[in-house]
DNA sequence: TAAATACATGAATATATATTCATGTATAGA
DNA sequence: TCTATACATGAATATATATTCATGTATTTA
């Protein structure tokens, strides 16, 4: 595998939106059903503004999608191939080191 | 899927490694087969001792092995799931908008 | 043992980033 | 049109982190 430039920036950046502990609880929050910011404020226990931005930058990497219907905006994550990803990787966390 | 903190942390911090270009970029060198630090070096354009900074926090993310061979030493990628998760990531990239 | 090669590491620094606080904007209902 | 609700955003800040420079350590060869 051969990676330019045009292809390992956006990949690192994607990776670096990944890797923060808020950020990917909020990601998993709204993995397999959509939520409500608020919803999602109680489920991850952080505050509303820091949810708020992270969203923000979710939906800049294209990880997380968002709807409005009234006054409440729900999210949902960009699902196709974010779930492979994480599964990959705790899979990863998992693996025994081999001796 | 739901995630508890012994999870989601370390899954945090394995994805902020990748997080990072140069980081990426020597992951993705020594992927398919090893290599030397000094070849790492040529390939990704990084200075050494950048480059060897950064091998240690692959190193203690389990995500290249190293291996030494009289003065040299040869790294490699854990390859198990690291490229199925470099391959999801970069279907998402390349993944066009829903309209 | 001395010198050279290959790599690792510590300190220093500039920049990035997570979080908070305060405030702004949009929508619904009275 | 006020008020309340739900969410977004800007500024400020403390902390993390990528990079460089200088130096250290291990291994080979002379």
């Amino acid at each position: 595998m051969n990676l330019d430039n045009d292809t390992l920036i956006p990949l690192a950046e994607t990776f670096k939106i990944l890797g923060d502990p808020t950020r990917l609880a909020i990601l998993v929050a709204c993995l397999e059903e959509e939520k409500t910011v608020g919803q999602i404020v109680l489920q991850v226990g952080a505050s509303q503004s820091l949810v708020s931005h992270h969203l923000r930058l979710l939906r800049a990497a294209r990880l997380v999608k968002p709807r409005r219907d009234g006054r409440q905006m729900y999210y949902r994550a960009h699902d196709q191939h974010i779930s492979c990803t994480l599964k990959d990787m705790i899979d990863h966390i998992q693996e025994e080191d081999p001796l």
